[in-house]
DNA sequence: GTACTGACTATTA
DNA sequence: TTAATAGCCAGTA
């Protein structure tokens, strides 16, 4: 398939994930102006080329839990860069109270969209 | 067109 | 806290 201007809006906003913080999937719909969309967050992460060097790691389901097969190449991987940026990470998991990215006004108005 | 699937989520038990 | 469920919406067959 070929990416979108949703995809686009997804992948900016990855790239603007500060380290050592995390968002979730519906959390990027939302700031994309997509409410409700997560899955399409999801599919645009998978869709991402590794060439664009998106900290797609920074990106978590609403529990904090990695949304990736357990064990998998890419869930280690992930795990790996959140530990390299000091997020700690137990069991697969985060907690958000601690670690999720809150944008503040002045950052979303500097939004390219 | 239907049916199934998935890097999702909120709700409920 | 974890697990099942129903809702969700694009993509795929």
């Amino acid at each position: 398939m070929k990416p979108n201007e949703n995809h686009h809006r997804i992948w900016t906003l990855v790239a603007l994930i500060p380290p050592g913080k995390v968002v979730s999937y519906g959390q990027l719909a939302d700031l994309a102006g997509l409410p409700g969309r997560a899955r399409l967050a999801g599919r645009a992460l998978k869709l991402a080329s590794p060439s664009q060097n998106l900290p797609w790691h920074r990106v978590l389901n609403s529990q904090g839990k990695i949304s990736l097969q357990k064990g998998s190449d890419a869930y280690q991987r992930q795990v790996k860069r959140l530990q390299e940026e000091g997020i700690v990470v137990i069991g697969g998991k985060v907690k958000l109270a601690d670690f999720q990215w809150q944008p503040s006004l002045g950052e979303l108005l500097t939004l390219p969209f």
